[in-house]
DNA sequence: CTGAAAGCGCTTACAG
DNA sequence: CTGAAAGCGCTTACAG
């Protein structure tokens, strides 16, 4: 199946009584062979148990047949999806996925990525860390890039990401149409693409509503980071009903936090999470939140990703908006008579 | 930075004025180098940006600088952090963690890691898909494997597991205890070591009781089967006033599936579960349940790997195991009076 | 339709 | 301490 003493092209090449270059026609496809040569390989194959090289391939043809996959967190259920997503084009496409891990940090994003370009990728798929220092120049290194999620300006590449303003006002909304006149909206770093948006979402929604008011913080985007905001707001910040979690970690920070204060979910705090989770519809009360499409996201990423390494780009990059949709469950009632 | 048209060790040995082996001494830190052309040398490589390409040094030296790391389900918490965790060490070590998700299936299994093969990595770190065709001769081909959390029968390498019998007993103890009499467990599949262990630590404990007794359900270890499962209980027995989870997803599943039937908990039913998350802290109620120190797994998968790719390999295999801990919390209750 | 030659970038023996 | 030669396994031109 494999091994230190694999059998090689050459040894395929000498049971079928052909030269290398046939056998790599016949493996590959590529090219005519004769009925008779091709049967005469394929049974060489079978009875040594050849598989190609990967190393051998990659470094001939200069490129290897894998995408990375550069995340913040895959702890984060969404990129977990995401990755799950992901794989399953590329792998129909004869491409593995290499997940880096990238911890958010711009600096060890780009080391992952170095490392990754060592390995002359077919192509990347980048969730950019806060601060990335991904350049346009590296993206002409990788070839074919699809950046998901987040954006970063000055790099035209194809992407794919959600309706994040729209998807966060209609999450605001959803708290303003309760009733809720102040309200927290617990974010990712500032200064990424989503967290900028978003906030977007959350000042438009509030310039519906004059006598309304939003509190924004800023936080790494973890459950430890969104618990100690929130639990900063709690202490300092009077009249708050509701909360806007920024995405699945913070969402359980904000009601580890709410738990700790000693309020309840909806009775002191309403509350709306971006980005479902399974545990969020088991969770009492069960909570509402901006559900996104990720399987579909990671598919159509990784079909950029297999099409453009076909050669087929298309005149301008496309920018895929895939909308997200509010689940409404019990964690979002009318704020208390008493509080303002 | 990294590129189409990057430099190779030819460049930078011109550059230097020396050849290109003594080039990749001084990449390398292997041989002896004057000081003068290893500045000469580190110049070169600074201006010139170079850095190795690891196919053509992985081709040469048979050995690439990549680890294996294949799951069964990375959207499960437990992997995604085992991830995370074995990442750290062996990043240290100069080596890079490359995921495979097998979906817990054997064929799939079998696929990614003869695709792995084809990278020639360091090592491998597997937890077992059900039914895994793992054999030892593939053992052998990956030279340097540590199993982790499951083991497989026949396959004697390295590994890192939780003290599972030990760890269930104390969850179903903690039922039994608070005056439970008939339990349910939603195990993972049949076969798997972990649902092996994990049911003798049930079978252990409800035989110190002579008066109580625990149902058995064996499920594909998701939420949604989980779910499932749980609900065909509900439904069909009588008399059940606690469940145990065996993961995540599958203490998700129970959750859900409790909700939909109407009922509370712990007020109806008292639930524990395998393997702590987040969430289980922020719930309401909490969740109690059996936190696996899911770090120090990787971790010591990580060195392990580390070590024998260093030569180090001990006489023995080291079979290491790891205590899990019981988080109480609030999902645990006596039964109410009107259950049996 | 098929093969002999060359080379992707690197490191491993082997000499000095 | 350093280099000329060879080769890891494969595929890409180039011939025929």
């Amino acid at each position: 199946m494999a091994g230190r003493n694999r059998a090689t092209v050459r040894d395929v090449a000498e049971a079928a009584g052909v030269s290398a270059q046939t056998v790599s026609r016949v493996v590959n496809q590529s090219g005519y062979v004769s009925a008779d040569a091709r049967r005469r390989v394929l049974d060489a194959v079978a009875r040594l148990g050849y598989s190609p090289n990967v190393l051998g391939r990659s470094l001939r043809s200069t490129r290897s047949p894998m995408v990375g996959l550069a995340v913040s967190d895959i702890g984060n259920p969404f990129y977990a999806r995401l990755h799950r997503a992901l794989e399953t084009p590329l792998r129909a496409a004869g491409l593995s996925v290499l997940l880096l891990n990238c911890d958010d940090d711009a600096g060890l994003e780009a080391a992952q990525l170095e490392l990754l370009a060592s390995y002359r990728p077919t192509g990347l798929v980048l969730s950019p860390a806060t601060g990335t220092r991904f350049s346009a120049r590296q993206a002409g290194v990788f070839d074919n890039v699809v950046l998901v999620s987040r954006t970063v300006p000055g790099i035209d590449v194809p992407t794919v990401v959600t309706n994040e303003q729209e998807a966060f006002a209609q999450a605001a909304e959803e708290l303003y149409s309760a009733g809720h006149r102040r309200i927290v909206a617990v974010m990712g770093p500032e200064g990424v693409s989503t967290t900028r948006l978003r906030e977007a979402g959350l000042h438009e929604a509030t310039g519906r509503h004059p006598d309304r008011h939003a509190l924004v913080r800023y936080t790494e985007g973890t459950s430890a980071a969104a618990r100690a905001a929130l639990r900063e707001v709690l202490t300092t910040e009077s009249g708050v009903t509701a909360v806007l979690g920024f995405n699945v970690p913070v969402t359980e920070g904000i009601l580890v936090a709410v738990r700790e204060a000693g309020l309840t979910v909806p009775g002191d705090l309403s509350v709306v999470g971006f980005t479902d989770a399974g545990w969020m519809a088991a969770a009492h009360p069960s909570v509402t939140a901006v559900a996104q499409p990720v399987e579909e996201m990671g598919r159509l990423a990784g079909d950029l990703i297999v099409r453009m390494a076909a050669g087929d780009r298309p005149a301008r990059n496309p920018h895929l908006v895939v909308p997200g949709s509010l689940v409404r469950r019990e964690s979002v009632t009318p704020p208390r008579k008493e509080q303002r």
